[in-house]
DNA sequence: ACGCTAATGGAAACCGTTGTCAGATTCACC
DNA sequence: GGTGAATCTGACAACGGTTTCCATTAGCGT
């Protein structure tokens, strides 16, 4: 039976079209796929877990970008991409436990996530992506501080010394606010940690105090939660002249909200962006390109092409700095027309 | 063993205890979810399958809204989502066989497709997204011919009489051309072919012989695309006063195709879309909304809540009409200033 | 001390497939 | 007719859990 429908070359045409015709007759659905899976030790799927509002991961198009990246690795290599479901708010990690997979991805995660603990519990190889290394673990992602320093750098060089930031959230606990220090050095979220600590070190070096630079912090990733997190910025220190934000969905809602307070963009306020999705290009938004597709795309291949699991790999992924429309030189209020 | 882990209540706290103990001493990893689904006839999770080139399932975002409200629903039953790997091309029905899942939700694919034959061959229950009725399915989808008649009424009132069509594919094969009627009618994307057969009733009824409409298709389904399609619609029919798109996506194109020919609109051409994504509403396109979020959400509770696998259930979402900023009468060139 | 009941631990059957292996059958060819 | 190869058949043991069922034991009352 088996061999009917598995390996056509081993049996005869005419008994192997027997076989099939009295199976269908007897209304035989096909080999069962789970018992399959157990007897072959193979599920044909990879996991994929992101524990995030699944708000956040289909709204965002970097992250979609991720997904799609993935999921194409997938295709090629003809296995399925399994969803693993892990709300933030809920606990439940028998859903790791209970994902019949190959192995996982695991993207943009808490790296307390009690769900990132269950997986890597679980006896299979798992890549991770955009989260801080892990010991035999292979990981891909951009190297998120040079990225970052080149914002930093782009805007130094402009002149702005009086910065606001606005990035996505820190913790697995909402606070949509202003970030303390501690909070700061403390986040659990890496590629935002990562982010935060390199424009300290990058304005620390060209004289600014970080511990004078306002971080406001959402929780929730939209172009509404960016304009807001803006004007809440803005509205406690009105002298800043760049808004640097960590993606570029917050920097649309920040762009929004400096047309909305009547500021030009980039005359009046410069702002910046991270990812370089689509809309943004369009738009002329100052950001740092990343690969999104092949981030995934390559996190796949890592996972699925693993015939040397040799040495953990980790690979980088370029970035690049794209210069727009959005940022220019500061106001020179202290230095008028006849300055200069 | 099993009890130790899922029944805690029906043995000892001590046996418990060292149970587990032993088995975190033996390096046992937990009960394997493969072998478990076997035994409990429970996957515990459900496969997707949209035989589309996944550019266009991640870059349409009304096909990302349709997925999130299906992943949404699987969150809230706990149970995964398995993405099958279908190329269009490849006829790689294998990949439908081998998932292990309870149930399928099948979503945009030819009416004709093997995956989709594949699909219903599985004895497991199965829920269709904007595809035709079949027999014992359940089915879930907007009021595609009511929806574009509303499109088609808005338009005939406005006194457009020279219209032009651009659609997404309508079959399998690559056509990026005009349309002839036999391949309107034969269409095999369900949606594709209902929204123009409405059309076609529509404007018939209003006096428009709708042989002489230009339809031009594209098979991918990308802004660019769009553009592509309403110049060559517009180089051989400079004399449409609307362009009626089948997408959101498309619509965009088309507007960027007239922007870049010096065509204001909707002072000298309309241009209306289809679904109500995020960016069209944003710029104020004409187009019929459709909650997609609640397409996918819907589908996936009907799947996962069959308590009561009575009556196979048919939903029908609504649909409205969002008249935006890209949609005017028509220029009276045969009445000019004077008319009235 | 005895018998009954309830609680508990352990053994065995089962889920549906794949892989192997021995034995039976067919067929061709010498 | 005998031999060998090729092909087919049938049985059976895993895979790793869950579930049922039975035997054992403990607890309790008389």
């Amino acid at each position: 039976m088996s061999n009917a429908y598995n390996r056509p070359d081993q049996l005869s045409p005419e008994l192997r079209r027997r076989v099939l015709e009295t199976a269908r007759r007897l209304g035989y659905p096909g080999p069962d796929p789970v018992a399959r899976s157990l007897r072959t030790r193979k599920a044909g799927a990879v996991g994929l877990l992101l524990t995030e509002n699944l708000s956040y991961a289909f709204r965002d198009p970097a992250a979609v970008g991720v997904l799609e990246g993935l999921a194409l690795a997938c295709e090629d290599a003809g296995v399925g991409l399994h969803l693993v479901p892990a709300s933030p708010g809920r606990e439940d990690v028998a859903a790791v436990h209970r994902a019949g997979v190959d192995g996982f991805v695991v993207y943009s995660v808490p790296d307390d996530d009690p769900h990132l603990a269950a997986v890597l519990e679980r006896p299979v190889p798992t890549v991770i992506i955009d989260q801080p290394s892990l010991e035999g673990i292979d990981r891909v992602g951009p190297d998120d501080a040079a990225a970052v320093g080149k914002i930093a750098e782009h805007l130094v060089t402009l002149g702005h010394r009086q910065v606001g930031v606005i990035c996505m959230r820190l913790a697995r606990e909402r606070n949509d606010d202003f970030v303390s220090p501690a909070r700061q050095s403390g986040a659990h979220f890496h590629v935002q940690r990562t982010r935060l600590e390199a424009l300290a070190v990058a304005f620390s070096a060209a004289g600014v105090d970080w511990a004078g630079v306002p971080v406001v912090e959402r929780f929730d990733h939209t172009v509404d939660d960016g304009a807001s997190a803006a004007r809440q910025l803005l509205d406690a220190y009105p002298q800043i002249t760049a808004v640097i934000c960590t993606s570029d969905i917050l920097a649309l809602g920040a762009m929004a909200e400096a047309e909305r307070r009547g500021l030009r963009v980039p005359q009046d306020l410069t702002v910046t962006g991270f990812d370089g999705i689509a809309e943004a290009e369009r738009i002329g938004l100052t950001t740092v390109h990343q690969p999104v597709l092949e981030k995934g795309k390559t996190a796949g291949r890592l996972l699925l092409g693993s015939a040397e699991r040799s040495a953990p790999k980790v690979i980088t992924l370029p970035t690049e700095l794209r210069v727009g429309r959005t940022s220019a030189p500061p106001r020179t209020v202290e230095e008028p027309w006849f300055g200069g």
